[in-house]
DNA sequence: AATATTATAATGGTCTAACCATTATAATAT
DNA sequence: ATATTATAATGGTTAGACCATTATAATATT
């Protein structure tokens, strides 16, 4: 029913006026705000707690501090970036699993693929299928061709995402990619013929997200989003018995 | 490939050393810091340099602060709240519409019911029965029960998503609840008649979660909250109207 | 003896004033 | 015309002081 009332620390209060100017739009992406000597006179406080309140907009992800003339801090555009963070903090400290994030990325790309399925349009499919190439492109071995793999991977992920309209999708999926990166490095694993594998599941997703066909993009998405993970259990597995 | 490559300011060399010492473990959930006149010294560095970093791993979710004696920089069990935040502020600074967050919703609502459905235990079912309870006191009119109802059913479904296990969507869910109450103030009406139709779909829901009907659990949710969202969207209409 | 009240001291919160480090721009030299 | 060097504005850091809050200990009251 009611909030935690708070808010008696003077640098708080400054947080919340700059950022409701920002989020309100009376600060625009880009925009420099007065530099901290004039800041301070104009909230009438002292240039270390006005100090404070910038690094908490800082950490929020809505300004940005650069030094030397010309400098100050500048509205951000916000993305995706502090979420990750913080995703990224509750996989470290352990209170997220990577069969978590694993079973929650398989959910999201699934809907993903679905929602693609329904709103594609033309020229969507012309973006999809250019990234397809650039894959295909990408199988015929070497370390550095795997990563590229991976890479363009992503990149399909996160195009579908964009296909599905809808914002939130982009910046969550965003935010699971950063994370998952992390795994990729220790665990994952990739052959030839497992490429071959991704490549096919890839082509086979696009063509019914071409088609329209949503639950047949979910259930593709859903079992590509699985045999990644496979290869990373497995991996894990075997890392565990040497 | 490469990382940007930062870091030389003295608060954010003291914000990574405290940080990796909380998420290694050297650090646990309750400590306490040793107070900031210590710290200083600890490493040899101004208390307004301290207290920078210091604020940017209380924004991070890492450390709470509290005044006066006994007090001091105590660690926190890192939870979602932060994702939260960060989610909540990408979607006021995007213009995310009502539509984008109903549809994301409705989508994470299917999958958290399926999911719990398909894990669900008794004593999670008898936590459940119990909302309903709760609930149905709520349905005979009056504006204060009708906020209590939004929140147990809010409560409902938080529930459902412990009862998934996964965390993930514990806060997912929890950064939708606390970014729609925006526009429930603006846009939500319900009345009696609606209230009964919720709290019909929540029995069923219930029913279909304690059955392990995984797909009927999915289509309920997604109804459910598809009810609530039109609602608003009528309420919107007909305050543009007037 | 039990309870209420009042000091005490430790902690975070804020202020002032100075100096250091970085960097775009203007002035100067080549 | 180009390279170099000063200039000045900006954030980064330091030092030391005082204020505000609060758990605990000391004291007074019943």
């Amino acid at each position: 029913m009611f909030q935690a009332a708070k808010q008696t620390k003077v640098f708080q209060n400054v947080v919340t006026q700059i950022e409701e100017a920002i989020l309100d739009g009376r600060l625009k992406t880009g925009d420099t705000l007065p530099s901290e000597r004039q800041l301070k006179e104009l909230f009438s406080i002292s240039r270390g707690t006005l100090r404070e309140a910038l690094r908490v907009l800082e950490q929020k992800g809505l300004i940005e501090i650069k030094p030397g003339v010309g400098g100050g801090s500048v509205v951000r555009d916000v993305n995706a970036d502090q979420i990750s963070e913080s995703l990224g903090l509750l996989i470290r400290s352990q209170n997220v699993s990577l069969n978590h994030l694993a079973e929650f990325r398989e959910d999201v790309e699934g809907i993903v693929a679905a929602r693609a399925a329904a709103r594609r349009r033309k020229k969507d499919i012309a973006g999809l299928k250019a990234l397809l190439a650039k894959a295909f492109k990408c199988i015929d071995g070497g370390t550095l061709q795997r990563d590229a793999f991976i890479e363009i991977d992503k990149q399909i992920h996160m195009k579908l995402a964009q296909v599905a309209q809808n914002p939130i999708y982009l910046s969550v999926l965003h935010s699971i990619h950063d994370n998952i990166h992390r795994y990729y490095d220790r665990f994952l694993f990739m052959e030839e013929r497992q490429m071959q594998e991704n490549y096919q599941d890839l082509c086979d997703l696009v063509q019914a997200v071409e088609n329209g066909q949503s639950d047949r993009a979910r259930r593709l998405a859903r079992s590509h989003v699985r045999r990644f993970y496979q290869y990373m259990k497995k991996r894990e597995q075997s890392e565990r018995d040497t």
